[in-house]
RNA sequence: GGUCCCUUCGUCUAGUGGUUAGGACGUCAGGUUUUCAUCCUGUUAACAGGGGUUCGAUUCCCCUAGGGACUGCCA
């Protein structure tokens, strides 16, 4: 199409996580579709670290963050780890400059210092909820003069600075996906900008870095939308034009709660060691809130780019469902070639210890592409490769068929599989050769092949005999048969 | 409590002032010359409730209910 146009958009967007540990799925999701939305523009799509609360910021938590975006195999134009135009992309190494605008408000009248301590902030909010009344910042300090200021100052009193918010009239504010909302002023505090440390809250450093970074698009969760007003307005102070703003709804576990780690997994790196590929799990993830024009569900990253729609992205909440994103794994681990799903496979039997070698993982991995849902579950799928278990024999009657007339089906197969050369052993021709004995023995297909395959799987349920033989071997597909005639 | 957001099959969703309300996952059933899986076919199931507006409302408006978020010198 006309990419050259494209590329010329200054669309610009942003992930701008805290660095708190792991990649939250609800995280995820809004990093997805700021990157599909910058993508489908031909923007850019950036990261930044908003490590405004030193508290929650957890050691090494950038690296984790890069290195689950690159398995995810998505890149950010700038970042702290590469730079760009408008670094530095770590709050906390911007300091000077959210100083130098926060100063320029207080001077325009746009935000005030506050010198009231936590004790009476704290006090003040019981007294508010006692009498049921909203709890809100008295605005104590709002009008202080410019001698009781400078007075508290060299006092050495510590103080935070907050936004001036208007005391009348409506403040209404458009969202992408809903529209106008309206807001009262009188229901909107003057909240915190800069700590009593310097630090600025994430409601100033975003709506500054944002400006900034020139940031034409802020994705983030819906969550903000109380605090939506109080940015513009923040805006409107400085005199900037505000982004577009696109809130994203919420992503709720299956009871309808907030997805939270004491139900289950909530984050990226726990798929992947599960074994869920990214691929399932950008396609899962972008299909909650989203859908395309032509019900096309399974899509590849530069199909969702061709398609994606900012205006489609949906506003109510969606719940994670488990069984599609393991729908999705299996049919993309069922389009991975050979090669490529072996390498997929190999670290999970690395990590169990279990000594494999190319040969073997390769047939372990043709039984098994079909077969399972999550990379993981290739150990227990094929523990009865490595270990025949310990079965009934019962288990090789069939149907009509008893224990002993399966054994004797059994003997039989045996005399013809001990004749098989080594260079006829593959799947196709283990299965002509097999057939063409049970048509000439006039026998019923399942008469043989129900005890042969319980006998190489000693499973109620598993892959089909010819399978198992080929990934056996032929000695141990003998030993197999003869260790079931003595059930 | 207050403010704001949300509401179509069990789940993700499409859709329109007049449709047999569509697709996907799941479910169930059948087929693919043995089980399982895959694949294929079919099946199941929804417009939260009440008022309006209208010849007609799932669709537009209002109310109610339910769910959620926010209400911090956290993000």
């Amino acid at each position: 199409m006309n990419d050259n146009k494209k590329k010329e958009s200054g669309v610009r967007l942003r992930f701008a996580p805290s660095p708190t540990g792991f990649l939250h799925i609800g995280n995820l999701r809004s990093a997805l579709f700021g990157y599909f939305i910058a993508k489908s523009l031909g923007g850019k799509f950036i990261l930044r670290l908003e490590d405004t609360d030193q508290k929650r910021e957890v050691a090494g938590a950038l690296e984790k963050l890069l290195a689950i975006f690159s398995w995810l195999d998505i890149d950010f134009a700038e970042g702290p780890h590469k730079g760009g135009d408008y670094g530095p992309y770590i709050q906390t190494e911007r300091l000077e400059i959210y100083h130098k605008y926060a100063k320029e408000l207080v001077v325009n009248g746009g935000a005030y210092r506050c010198f009231c301590t936590s004790k009476r902030l704290e006090e003040m909010r019981a007294e508010q909820q006692a009498k049921k009344l909203p709890p809100r910042y008295d605005r104590c300090c709002r009008d202080l003069s410019t001698a009781e200021i400078e007075k508290k100052i060299k006092n050495g009193e510590e103080f935070v600075i907050r936004q001036k918010m208007p005391l009348s009239g409506e403040v209404i504010v458009s969202d992408e996906l809903r529209g106008e909302i309206k807001f009262s002023a009188k229901d909107l505090d003057d909240h915190v900008l800069i700590k009593s440390n310097g630090v600025p809250t994430y409601q100033f450093a975003s709506v500054i870095d944002d400006h900034l970074m020139a940031i034409t698009h802020v994705t983030r969760g819906d969550e903000w939308l109380p605090s939506f007003p109080k940015n513009i307005l923040l805006y409107q102070a400085f005199g900037w034009q505000a982004p577009k703003f696109v809130h994203l709804p919420l992503i709720l576990n299956k009871t309808g709660g907030k997805l939270s780690k004491r139900q289950g997994d909530v984050y990226v790196e726990d798929y992947k060691q599960k074994g869920y590929l990214s691929e399932a799990i950008i396609n899962f993830c972008i299909l909650l809130g989203w859908h395309p024009k032509n019900d096309q569900e399974i899509l590849s990253r530069q199909e969702i780019i061709a398609n994606f729609k900012l205006e489609e992205i949906g506003v109510s909440p969606a719940i994670f469902d488990e069984e599609k994103l393991d729908y999705l794994n299996g049919y993309y681990i069922r389009k991975k070639t050979k090669t490529e799903l072996m390498d997929l496979l190999r670290p999970y039997f690395i990590a169990e210890k279990i000594k494999i070698d190319d040969k073997q993982l390769e047939k372990i991995t043709v039984l098994a592409q079909e077969r399972i849902k999550k990379l993981a579950d290739i150990i227990d799928f094929s523990a009865f490769i490595f270990k025949l278990p310990d079965y009934d024999g019962e288990l090789l009657a069939w149907k009509k068929l008893s224990k002993e007339e399966a054994q004797t089906n059994l003997q039989l197969l045996l005399k013809l599989i001990e004749k098989i050369p080594d260079k006829q052993w593959e799947i196709k021709e283990l299965e002509t050769l097999i057939f063409a004995f049970i048509t000439e023995n006039n026998g019923k297909n399942g008469d043989f092949l129900w005890p042969l395959r319980v006998a190489l799987s000693g499973l109620k349920n598993s892959p089909g005999p010819f399978e198992i033989a080929w990934a056996l071997g032929k000695e141990e597909t003998i030993n197999r048969i003869k260790s079931a005639l003595n059930k």
